[in-house]
DNA sequence: AAATAAGTCAAACGTTTGTTTAAATTGCCG
DNA sequence: CGGCAATTTAAACAAACGTTTGACTTATTT
């Protein structure tokens, strides 16, 4: 048994499950069996499921969002410093690094990842607008950076390929097994290093394309 | 009242609300009472909810994938009859513009295309497995031509950016309310043909990245 | 017209859901 | 130790779920 406290286990337990099995899909009864807490703790230290699926977001999400935001602003800084625009393979990267090395953060940040993948498409509109709403000021940051890296491009262009690069990031951020049937020797998990270069490459030759 | 038969006035409406709402979010009395029919006929015509979802997947997804599959033997075949390969322009193409086109090719398919758009990260294993079913043998055939296009890309490269191209084709599916926040002056959806230009500049730029 | 099949209907089935209650237990401080 | 607050517990709550039933109506066939 562990030895972490009820709240601290909650959160443990609640992030992997909904990323096996997504929000809807797992019961607070799964989850506190699972943790081995009362079914009634969800209640006491969380409030409702909502919240305690929001609590999983706050705690994972801001850190990587503060240093998502913070490594985009100094490319911003360092560029203007320098008397240049930035490229956009620094704001790219500046993004996904911490993105993808965070799957290897702690011993069950992969399963965080997975749960962030999904919340792009999550069905639940009060789920979904969780994400977004923390997600917003870092979209809408990388958004301009791309704007000023590409000046050959119309916002409406930006936009699309942002949009693209979004797809693009997420499915790497799927736990392999939930990937498609995929053909043999494939490495199905990359190391975080390898797989951000072939991320970057591609999503670099996508964004300069004329 | 729309006189339309009771089986496909379910599948009209099922799939709109799949598709808004998700799969666990939409009940039964949900789209029977939409549909104004009665709650027993889902059971009747379909025998449940699962063989309903799997219902509206193959009246709309079979086409569609009959149309691809068909459009990227067409690229292969052509390009072996001038004795050349095919370039991965030919064979982005023979996927995506079935694919983006399908939106206005009936009054009420942007909804099934929001729905296979979501399918790819759907939390319940029995509704991905019948959209991976489906859709299998396609990515398998995608995944040979890309090979073939690409001769000096390692397998393990051309599966990840096909990865990549997928999730960024995904990004083009989903109904405009259902995307992040967006930037001022952008054209939430543009024309298929404008969309898929988009679309194919990127993808081919990131498939042939050095 | 009678008989058989196909479809519809209201009602109820047994489960499961998130949440709440109130008593019991534990931990902490004076 | 005594007392107060924090936490845990078992039990119950109403609501919603997918599915089934059996009677009823409509359509088709003989």
């Amino acid at each position: 048994m562990d030895k972490s406290t009820t709240k601290q286990r909650l959160l443990d337990v609640a992030e992997k499950l909904f990323a096996d099995s997504g929000y809807h899909c797992t019961s607070l009864r799964k989850i506190t069996a699972e943790a081995g807490v009362n079914l009634a703790s969800v209640s006491y230290h969380f409030g409702s499921k909502e919240a305690l699926v929001e609590a999983i977001f706050e705690r994972r999400l801001r850190p990587l969002n503060e240093e998502r935001l913070g490594r985009l602003e100094a490319v911003r800084a360092d560029a203007s410093a320098a008397g240049r625009k930035p490229t956009a393979e620094e704001a790219l990267r500046a993004f996904i690094e911490p993105t993808l090395r965070f799957r290897d953060s702690a011993p069950d940040a992969r399963y965080f990842l997975h749960l962030i993948g999904r919340a792009l498409t999550e069905p639940d509109d009060a789920v979904r607008s969780i994400f977004f709403r923390m997600i917003g000021p870092l979209f809408a940051l990388l958004f301009e950076v791309l704007c000023e890296t590409l000046p050959n491009l119309s916002r409406n262009q930006v936009f699309w390929r942002l949009n693209f690069a979004i797809g693009a990031i997420s499915r790497c951020t799927f736990l392999p097994e939930k990937l498609p049937v995929v053909p043999p020797g494939v490495e199905l998990e990359p190391s975080p290093d390898l797989q951000i270069d072939m991320l970057v490459g591609f999503l670099v030759a996508g964004m300069e394309a004329s």
